[in-house]
DNA sequence: CCTCGGTGCACAATCGATGTTGCAAACATT
DNA sequence: AATGTTTGCAACATCGATTGTGCACCGAGG
């Protein structure tokens, strides 16, 4: 993960670790086991549990302690091999030094954020702590609730369901909270502008289908199709409002049966495609996916049809996927810039800030060879 | 993740969570705030808190409490909304219920990893903790430490760089551990059977060489090469041996320089197969690459290159990606049974099994169109 | 010599849950 | 009625760190 990740909370002093491999040589290794306390080291140093305390934790200046008994503890905490009770600490100062993240599930979009996340936290001194919540609006309620029982200090939450209730019921405990990739109207927010995004990326189908000799709206095949997601989660709708900008732009008109986007499950995503494609005798000219998860689905089916069939269909994923651009085929892609969103959610979680949206906006990574709005071939 | 997530440890009684999104309806919402504790609820059901404790963490028939009495105040603990103050708890039982994952980042492999053990976490009602440590030994051994200090109940490590050490620092603190792909003789540990699945993966790419008419070792390109990994740790190592066996067998003799194996880096793996390029003048026919991130490094530089000549290498990945099925040429792939990884390591870790190593096989994913060894066409 | 403002530190009270111990009352036994 | 035996619960010490408070001691100033 990060550099040195102390967990301790104040001072880089309070972590004395290094208890080495077992400095006791002697063949009857005597681990000196169980916990060592404040108190034991107080013994050891001649002073007083609360000077030792405030020896480790760095607050030794403000407590006026001398510079030399400090150091004289810390030598002896260190030499000892002594290591904090944390739950003590944060039973007292009621702050665990843990912070949370919740992502819907671990695909190649939340990992990335996760580690983001975790470099982030770690950087500051104190625990990630990510958990998955499968889009149940039930588990995301209860792990909030669990997580209020560890005095927790702060929660992302990253493409919640029910970003209003668990941001009430953070904020009925006080727990600083943010939302990322799902704008939330009562606590700040890191969003990716869908919408802008997903106009993009339609544009970008669409003019390769154009470049292609499409003529847009000739027949039913002749046109765009969005597939996957989850309509009632507002990053789909901007995505299928983006979707709607640019077809309606480009087209003038668009079909509520272009648009299929009931839910993020990749067998789902199968099966829409395959039925698709029975039902029109062939794919659609053009494809907007909704995230990776769906592209997997329907790569499952695209897979099973020859390569003729699939030079027939100009298709953009919403979301990055490396191996994608090296398929038989072209893929354009929006990359959403998670370390940018996360870092984000950051500052506006430290700057205390108020319920406001931030835009992140996605990059658009064209498929190889394929050429931009003035016809020019793009390099990469 | 899963199911209810109740944190805590003993009996469902004590999850009396449900807050609710606000039950006060009066309009100027007095949150009720800070925390109740148990003396909270004993106050509000004329008894001690000793007795509510009791009550509310499933131990009351032992402690002989009568029923009524447990359940008027699991009652009025449910209706306040009381959350357990889980540090408390752990700073007196010096129990955590907390229960860590070390992997060393976030790919697929290891995200698959993840999610199966949060949910087997879950399930027996503690909080998972996934941490990243870039294969750095450093950073293992202190974030070891820092888990020490949160009486972590216990550790897996997967894919650790130092196991040996880790598990002495473990066992110096008692906090039970095993090590998941990647053995450790100090502790239980569950890997997959890189050699065998190395051996069995070289077969294929060798088989598949010869069905398409390459005649192995007649010139320098008519061979097969080994990418990636960093052959100071074992999985490598046995990868390699397998490897190695195979080639043995089929061919006969190996030069060292058909192994490049110095890192995991994703850059690195481009780098080396484009040298290798330049060196050879082309691809060689055969290719084993080592993990699915060395996977992408070298599709970096193969994205680059002609179909024609991608079309005269055989290659196989030691990792499972469900795009690689769709490249624009095949490849055989071997997957690891993570489910199965992380499932075995519950029960060696709960039957505090001395320190053995089981192997579990990982299954060949055979690119499509290829055939098995007998010839026979691979359906799938 | 006596007070006064720093220093430098020790004491003791927390934080909230657990669990051992002990003590009433209720009931049973002879 | 006197003596066990349960039943049902309250008191209290404890886990280990933090922190408000107080008190010695020191040198300086009067």
């Amino acid at each position: 993960m990060l550099q040195t990740f102390v967990l301790f909370l104040h001072s880089v002093n309070t972590s004395v670790g290094a208890v080495g491999p077992n400095e006791s040589g002697c063949g009857n290794a005597v681990k000196k086991n169980q916990k060592e306390t404040i108190y034991d080291i107080a013994a050891k140093a001649g002073a007083s549990a609360s000077t030792v305390s405030a020896a480790l934790n760095g607050t030794w200046e403000k407590r006026r302690i001398s510079r030399a008994t400090a150091e004289r503890i810390i030598a002896i905490a260190r030499e000892q091999g002594y290591s904090i009770n944390l739950q003590a600490r944060a039973l007292r100062t009621s702050r665990s030094g843990l912070v949370a993240l919740l992502v819907p599930e671990y695909n190649r979009f939340f990992s990335s954020i996760a580690q983001t996340f975790s470099d982030e936290v770690r950087a500051r001194n104190q625990c990630p702590v990510i958990i998955s919540t499968g889009r149940d609006t039930q588990k995301e309620h209860d792990t909030v609730t669990d997580l209020m029982s560890w005095s927790i200090d702060a929660i992302f939450f990253v493409g919640a369901v029910a970003p209003d209730e668990l941001s009430r019921q953070c904020q009925s405990a006080d727990i600083p909270h943010v939302f990322v990739d799902q704008p939330c109207d009562l606590a700040p927010s890191v969003v990716t502008d869908s919408r802008t995004g997903a106009r993009i990326l339609t544009r970008e189908i669409l003019s390769s289908m154009t470049h292609r000799g499409v003529r847009i709206g000739e027949s039913p095949r002749d046109t765009i199709y969005f597939l996957g997601g989850d309509r009632r989660l507002p990053s789909t709708r901007n995505r299928v409002e983006g979707f709607s900008d640019a077809v309606y732009a480009h087209v003038g008109h668009l079909e509520p049966e272009q648009v299929i986007a009931e839910t993020y499950d990749l067998d789902a995503a199968t099966e829409s495609i395959a039925a698709l494609y029975r039902k029109m005798g062939g794919l659609p000219r053009g494809l907007f996916i909704n995230s990776d998860s769906v592209f997997e689905g329907a790569l499952r089916f695209l897979a099973t049809l020859p390569e003729a069939e699939l030079a027939e269909c100009s298709m953009g994923c919403f979301d990055y996927e490396p191996l994608g651009q090296l398929l038989r085929f072209p893929v354009h892609m929006m990359r959403q810039r998670h370390k940018m969103l996360v870092q984000r959610a950051f500052t506006l979680l430290e700057d205390k800030s108020p319920p406001v949206t931030e835009m992140v906006q996605p990059e658009l990574y064209p498929a190889p060879g394929s050429r931009d709005p003035e016809g020019r071939a793009f390099s990469r």
